[in-house]
DNA sequence: CCTTATTGATCAGTATGCTGATCATCAGTA
DNA sequence: TACTGATGATCAGCATACTGATCAATAAGG
């Protein structure tokens, strides 16, 4: 393993590098302009409504401080909107908005080809494979991270 | 592969957000203060002196514009230093310094450890395994990205 | 030889990610 | 209730990555 190309390190980088790429890629030639990081914040706001930003970086692995700039983003393109929460005035309730539903739906036939072109190097044995050793090795080392994944309750296998 | 969990996007990123911290971890504890970036650069200059930038952003996969500011710190630690090239006036040699190739060497236990620790979940069969099909579909998917891997021609397999 | 295209390096601007700090607010306890 | 600790959000600062532009220097062509 003294050699790059076998480090587990480095192909990670590279594999994420070409991941985003090609996420991009595909959006893009969609019409569309959501980042990977966007389109997953989206995604977990539309299935989570009013979630606040702390429990969604836990959903979706991101730093805190990362999704703060993340947010204003999709805020600024009218895709969600925050919301002083009743509760918690320290918390900030997160909604989507129609427009940011109608791009979800437009957008996801993009994101799956995306999902399929990272890959097509591999058959769909050796993807599903991949999947698996990623999700494995990911587990085991979810606390290392300063951003761990915090699954909902009733998001438990 | 609708779930945010199978999808390979995502978890090419928590594996590299995992990756990164894991090094750095091990590096720190090492008592270095290295980015796995600055590593592979490092490693790269040092087995191919007097490199230019754009060849060396190739062996490694970087984009040309993110190579500047990485030769940047490393020369501010004084572990590389960048030269004028005879041949061609618009190029910058690069040399690893003494004191980088002490702090290679010394690093390197560290960062194996760093490999190992990032696939614990894995069986060594698992991880060999996993190391095969990221090569594989990052080898098909090589030229979607801005920054390809560029081989020399020495490095073919 | 001179024009044109290409190339090596850098820069400005934007988007993740992180460290560590701050601020307001809330919760638990003496 | 007053104090203490914890928590949600944000900020400043730094390091990748990328897009697209610029500049100097070289290579290729007629």
């Amino acid at each position: 393993m003294t050699e790059m190309r076998d480090m587990p390190g480095h192909l990670a980088r590279r594999f994420q590098q070409i991941a985003v790429a090609v996420f991009l890629a595909e959006v893009e030639a969609a019409g569309f302009d959501l980042t990977p990081v966007q389109y997953a914040a989206l995604a977990a706001i539309a299935a989570n409504p009013a979630i606040d930003q702390i429990t969604l970086a836990g959903l979706i692995a991101y730093d805190r401080t990362t999704i703060t700039g993340v947010i204003d983003r999709l805020a600024q393109k009218g895709l969600v909107v925050r919301r002083a929460s009743a509760r918690d005035r320290r918390s900030r309730e997160l909604l989507i908005t129609d427009e940011g539903k109608r791009t979800l739906e437009a957008i996801t036939p993009a994101v799956e080809a995306a999902q399929r072109l990272m890959v097509r190097g591999l058959s769909a044995a050796e993807a599903n494979e991949l999947v698996r050793l990623m999700r494995k090795a990911i587990a085991a080392a979810n606390d290392l991270s300063r951003a761990p994944l915090r699954e909902g309750a009733a998001e438990e296998r």
